[in-house]
DNA sequence: CGAATCCTTGAACACCTTCAACAGGGGTGG
DNA sequence: CCACCCCTGTTGAAGGTGTTCAAGGATTCG
């Protein structure tokens, strides 16, 4: 990969002013439940502002594992490639999640990671998080919390895809987007998909062609009004009567 | 639930004598990569040999997170409730797994948890493994990679429920039921399953004679023998042939 | 402006489900 | 200990949800 030097230094610059304690995501991400001293601990190991373009890797499979990201702005999305060649989403990622959980254990990274539109990531060096950790309990326990979280929204997809239809699933995927949004202080009922039909398609097991006659049949009841990739929610009560407690992805 | 104090006694004082380091999970189980002194301290939390029978519940849906549970011996299966009042089964333990790591964050266990035959358990104190933690980081270097370890067989399962079909499903289940067997020092061809086709159907998304049907046509064509809960695997290469890399397991 | 990609829609087909009936074991009570 | 019963598992036939194949339209980007 070819450098680019002043663009990263410029980014890199604006990006490292901004310390965990004065992020918008703080509510969201890693710092939570840390105080002052523990934030400026944190704050030393936290290297801000690695920015992605549209289709830009931030890591790929067999990459060996040295940062857990946690994204900033944009979106990013996951996958894991499987026999035949294709590709299976596995995760679509908004600003304050993690990112690369799943190479904790073998030091190698099984997914690939790739941004959706223009994205910026935090790079967290997991060993020195470690270090960390001996000092402040607070962050090695919230690393816990947010893979136990990560475990639960596993499981809310399984049963997902275990037990709900095709028309279901859509509504999970435009619910769970609708909250994650509005916790950012987004709309929640209005917004644009940074993904593809047939990202969601192989993300939830279907085909492309299905994924496309259900937005199709949402605008025709009335519950979504939809062009290409922008979303407007109508009848959020009724999407969200399409969705049980155990099926929720946020 | 009424106790059985003898019994209970008599299990426990057994159990009570088998240090980590000398117990026969001491390479699947927590303890891995742990030296002499951590393991000592390790011992002085954990509780164990918490027995159950056959249908007993280790914790249910809503019940306070105490424990992190290590199975000591026989089987469990962990289940969520869904609408409809039907159950999804999340997943079935073997010894040395850890279960009710998804209670973490919530403090509350979403899943329920229920002995397959009778089984045996470790109690695992999550807030004495955290004191412990600021003085052996290994201990929470190890739940880490543990907690990593179990969001990559999420990814392996969606991956199985999203591209492979019921044929491909069962042999990825018979698969890893044979590998964690044979890690275990039993055989790796010939065992007794201890869920039900019930279960095994809840757990992939299939019905229940789908699962019965599948198990009757792998006989036919000679990839197993089966009689009811008892199978033997005779031609494992052609398994094996059946299911990708990425949706082991294991 | 052209090419490639993404999205949409239609029709036939396939895998799995649902409904139904029955067989067989294992446990329980007599 | 045996008989009964219930639950688990098995098998068949019809039906449905979603797939596959096919073609055309729209949008973006070089």
């Amino acid at each position: 990969m070819s450098q680019l030097p002043h663009a990263t230094n410029v980014s890199e610059l604006s990006g490292l002013k901004v310390a965990c304690k004065d992020c918008s995501l703080f509510q969201l991400c890693l710092p939570v439940g840390l105080g002052g001293p523990d934030l400026a601990l944190l704050d030393r190991v936290i290297k801000r502002r690695h920015v992605l373009k549209r289709g830009e890797y931030l890591f790929r499979p067999g990459d060996p594992f040295v940062f857990v990201y946690a994204v900033r702005s944009g979106s990013i999305k996951t996958y894991t490639p499987i026999r035949d060649g294709a590709d299976q989403v596995t995760g679509f990622h908004l600003p304050g999640e993690l990112l690369g959980l799943d190479a904790i254990n073998t030091e190698t990274h099984q997914c690939g990671a790739v941004a959706l539109e223009t994205s910026s990531v935090c790079e967290l060096p997991l060993n020195r998080l470690e270090e960390l950790g001996s000092v402040i309990t607070n962050v090695q326990r919230q690393m816990l919390r947010i893979m136990s979280k990560q475990i639960l929204h596993d499981q809310a997809l399984q049963v997902l895809l275990c037990k709900r239809s095709a028309e279901e699933r859509l509504a999970a995927l435009l619910l769970s987007l609708s909250n994650r949004y509005k916790r950012r202080g987004f709309s929640a009922t209005e917004f644009d998909l940074s993904m593809s039909r047939q990202d969601i398609a192989s993300y939830f097991g279907l085909a492309e062609e299905t994924v496309s006659r259900l937005f199709s049949r949402f605008q025709e009841q009335g519950l979504i009004e939809v062009t290409r990739k922008h979303v407007r929610l109508r009848d959020l009560p009724r999407l969200a009567s399409m969705v049980g407690a155990p099926e929720r992805l946020d």
